[in-house]
DNA sequence: AAGTTCAGTGAACGCTTGTACACTGAACAG
DNA sequence: CTGTTCAGTGTACAAGCGTTCACTGAACTT
């Protein structure tokens, strides 16, 4: 993967005059990109400040110019791929879909994302357990949130009106780490995609079957 | 934690002679403990060789008498922690149980493991996804025999008696996934354990409850 | 036009890293 | 008793690490 890529992300394409915020910001995102790119192979954790500041194209002091260190670069890829997460859950709930086709149209909809991008998801679901120190902890938070925003959508679902909310809470955890397993199972067999998908519908239909006999226990 | 530890694992407590081979072992063992010690604040990819050597009081060169390296420790300690993993499964499987016992029993039998090895399971649990080549492609290779040991298990349950190999390995896929996430909440939150296991017990009833309605597909 | 700001530079620092190599001395085999 | 094996030692080196500091020069303000 990117043997001899020295993929240095800013364009020189274009000699138009950009103002000083906007090449920072530009800089910055290249910083992002070129962590999200080397991080795929050795964890966020066996990353050094140097050779992201080298994949980004400037030297390693300037690093210091966007971010006061590795892991608050680290929790600004967690924000930008939270946000990626957020975007795929808005495409899957304004999607008409009905019982039992919702969990297969859910399903597609994370693998088209998944496949998208890449490098958020790889990120999320790897770092969720494995990382260290402020960048789980993060992930750990947004992961939290995301799970009761949920929730929520779950509470809209007739078959789950009357549903107290420490029980959608349960299902939709449930729900987000079927798919995050989902996910990294996508990013580990790269072409198996049908039979994955396959799997991932199988394990969310078995959890649904239980719902219209659950049965609150205090 | 250990901040000032240094705690050299062999012992020199008594002088009786000890055959070469089993003193060999016995500093085998410690760079394995020591590695355990380390790899739950840093990550298994975060560790070097050179504080493993120290921290199991040898000097860094005499490391490679034993490994050839840290991912052949890494994969040492997979099996290792595996072994620790088959023991309760196989204390969980001799306890007389009932049907909905059944879950708070192994749900019980988890914790108790989980206190007893905090490092195997943590090194497991993290490593899993968060680690980088031949340690996760290990725990992958040996959680995926696991989990078709477990499928064999449940076949011997009278409701599932009728159910084809590959549900049951479906079925045992969700629990292994389930009680790993359970695996990382006890360690991550040392004292809310009562909360964490009420939640684990609800979850895998719920997941049990769409058992007798489940019809496989093709 | 003159002065300020600040993203990016480049050399230098003290440290840790993995690994190579020649060594020692107790456990072992004959 | 003699010679061999080999787990553990100690020194050494090149490479990479995070961070410091004084600097340059284009974009900005006045």
């Amino acid at each position: 993967m990117g043997d001899t890529a020295e993929a240095i992300t800013l364009s020189v394409v274009t000699t138009e005059p950009v103002s000083r915020q906007e090449r920072k910001q530009r800089t910055r995102q290249a910083l992002l990109d070129a962590a999200l790119d080397l991080v795929a192979e050795r964890g966020f954790s066996g990353l050094s400040l140097r050779e992201v500041a080298k994949q980004a194209g400037i030297v390693p002091t300037a690093f210091y110019r966007h971010f006061a260190s590795m892991d608050e670069l680290g929790v600004a890829l967690v924000e930008e791929s939270m946000r990626t997460l957020r975007t795929m859950i808005r495409s899957a709930r304004t999607r008409p879909s009905a019982y039992n086709d919702m969990i297969r149209s859910s399903v597609r909809v994370l693998r088209e994302h998944v496949r998208a991008h890449e490098d958020h998801f790889h990120f999320l679901a790897r770092e969720r357990y494995g990382g260290t120190g402020p960048v789980r902890q993060a992930i750990g938070f947004e992961l939290k949130l995301f799970v009761s925003e949920l929730a929520v959508d779950l509470a809209r679902f007739d078959f789950l009106r009357d549903w107290s909310t420490e029980d959608l809470h349960l299902l939709a955890d449930l729900i987000v780490t079927t798919m995050l397993t989902t996910v990294l199972e996508l990013l580990e067999t790269p072409s198996r995609d049908d039979e994955i998908v396959r799997t991932a519908e199988r394990r969310l239909r078995l959890i649904f079957l239980g719902v219209p006999n659950w049965r609150s226990v205090p």
